[in-house]
RNA sequence: GCGGAAGUAGCUCAUUUGGUAGAGCGAUAGCCUUCCAAGCUAUAGGUGGCCAGUUCGAGCCUGGUCUUCCGCUCCA
């Protein structure tokens, strides 16, 4: 998908005004990492407590938070298949630009030799191959690869690259940690601290199934292939709810934060057209149901939420690891037999969102570039960020419209009553017009201007965002009115 | 990861065949300004992505490396 200028322009004007930076740029960055700057850190954290108040306030009798931490067991990460899925080492040919796993690669070649009756030498070859990738020797694979001369289909010839292991997860050592080895990771997604403590939460909080726990923190994988600015990241951060629900319930919790999910996004005021649902037709090997929201980015229809219908996998796969029950008593009755429904493992419908993805659909879908008619009839333009009100960084700017006179007490008076309540800015420099421009760049719903009208009669100038309008109102009002707008 | 292209001030770009870098905008500090950027003055900011090599001399030539973009590839 090809990055269009749009998108560029984007990521430029993201930079210029401290929205989104590369990681350690003065050392020439590093690759897929992004740090957020001062406006970019607002924008993001309110995204977040935005979703978390929807999850834990609104939602309040059945979805409770929890703060899991990045370091896990190693075991998790058997139990939940990411160790077996993602440790296979790969050879690409420099002539096709294929890539294979090696021990398909060499078992094919193998294959071959067995259908022309060298099957001594197949066996020996598949034994070879076995000893070194349990030593994980990925040099004399190669070598074993090149010594038989083993080509690539495509391209016929033997030009390898040297092997790799693409493992997802990222390693790293902690003291003792268990008998075999210190090896921990940093977790790939923030879902399996919710599973491990499903019963701790349950039984703390006293929840009854259905309900949910909600979380939101870094993840960490190492892609192969990282791009397109913020969209794919080697550390980012989830907002997820895993929904605990009773077995054979699991079809309409789904339909529900299906329907749900998609309602937070246009909560937002965010466009409809450019949502739609992608229901999976391959599923994972958890997933009885799963489908992704998709929306329209400058790069095209792309994953920002999916909704996965997971069956009791995880918490199974956890109870067979740990030895565990992970089994949950439901006194409520079955009106079928009369009797309570009792012991069961309960299903699982999680919602995750990738909350730097939010913040690119926010920042993407709220960028514009108008062009508009002064008054003395000569054009003009700006670049507007409409933010929803609720999730701007900067909510009202307190501009005294001369730096004299004493204008600025009466603004520095106003910037007091306000800044425990919401963000506020506050500038006195430049020609008013240029602070309402930089003040649009970083999407700043309100402006107010302090003028000598204001020391005659309490009132000031507001001048909205979205359509430049301006009106006079009461100083004493202007708290109020921006409250209630950012609420 | 493979192949291709690019990297000069915060941004957009100059710098004719190799001779120790400039502009506009922006920023900062003043001045002027009574409501939608681009009035005046001054100042700061670059070991030319980084490291080597060739050369008397490299932003410019060569190699490596990092990052970004494009095309593949990969993608619970």
């Amino acid at each position: 998908m090809a990055i269009d200028n749009n998108f560029q322009t984007i990521i430029s004007h993201a930079k210029e005004y401290g929205f989104v930076f590369q990681s350690s740029e003065i050392y020439d960055g590093l690759s897929a990492v992004y740090d957020y700057g001062s406006n970019g850190s607002e924008l993001k954290k309110n995204i977040r407590d935005f979703w978390w108040k929807s999850m834990t306030q609104i939602n309040i009798n059945n979805i409770v938070g929890i703060d899991a931490a990045i370091f896990m067991h190693p075991t998790t990460w058997k139990a939940s298949g990411h160790i077996d899925n993602f440790s296979d080492p790969m050879i690409d040919n420099k002539d096709s630009n294929k890539r294979y796993r090696v021990d398909h690669l060499i078992e094919g070649f193998a294959e071959i030799l067995k259908s022309k009756g060298n099957v001594k030498e197949a066996d020996e070859i598949i034994v070879n191959m076995e000893n070194l990738l349990g030593n994980d020797d990925y040099v004399s694979l190669k070598k074993l690869i090149e010594d038989n001369k083993i080509s690539c289909i495509v391209s016929g010839t033997c030009n390898w690259t040297e092997i790799r292991q693409f493992n997802l997860m990222f390693e790293t050592k902690l003291g003792s940690v268990t008998d075999e080895a210190d090896t921990i990771y940093l977790r790939p997604e923030t879902a399996q601290g919710i599973f491990v403590n499903f019963l701790n939460v349950q039984k703390s909080a006293r929840m009854k199934v259905p309900f949910g726990i909600a979380q939101t923190g870094k993840a960490f994988r190492n892609e192969i292939v990282a791009r397109q600015f913020i969209f794919r990241m080697r550390e980012f951060e989830q907002m997820e709810m895993q929904f605990f629900v009773r077995p054979g319930t699991e079809g309409e919790w789904y339909k529900y934060w299906k329907k749900e999910r998609l309602n937070w996004h246009l909560s937002l005021g965010l466009p409809a057209e450019k949502y739609r649902y992608y229901d999976h037709v391959k599923l994972a090997h958890y997933a009885k149901e799963a489908c992704d929201i998709e929306f329209e980015f400058p790069i095209g229809f792309k994953e920002v939420e999916g909704i996965h219908s997971r069956s009791d996998f995880d918490l199974k796969q956890h109870q067979e690891f740990s030895k565990k029950k992970q089994q949950y008593f439901d006194n409520d009755i079955d009106e079928a037999t009369g009797k309570p429904y009792g012991n069961y493992i309960p299903f699982v419908i999680e919602t995750s969102i990738g909350l730097d993805r939010m913040f690119l659909l926010v920042l993407s879908n709220s960028y514009k570039d108008e062009t508009f008619t002064k008054e003395d009839g000569t054009n003009d333009s700006r670049i507007v960020l409409k933010f929803p009100y609720k999730i701007a960084p900067t909510k009202l700017a307190i501009l005294p419209l001369l730096k004299k006179d004493g204008l600025p007490e009466i603004a520095k008076q106003l910037l007091d009553d306000c800044k425990s309540s919401f963000k506020c800015f506050y500038e006195e420099k430049d020609a008013i017009g240029k602070r309402y421009r930089r003040q649009d760049a970083v999407g700043t719903p309100f402006c107010v201007t302090i003028d000598h009208q204001t020391k005659e009669d309490n009132t000031v100038t507001i001048r909205y965002r979205d359509t430049m309008l301006q009106e006079r109102i009461s100083i004493s009002d202007v708290k109020s009115l921006v409250q209630n707008a950012v609420n």
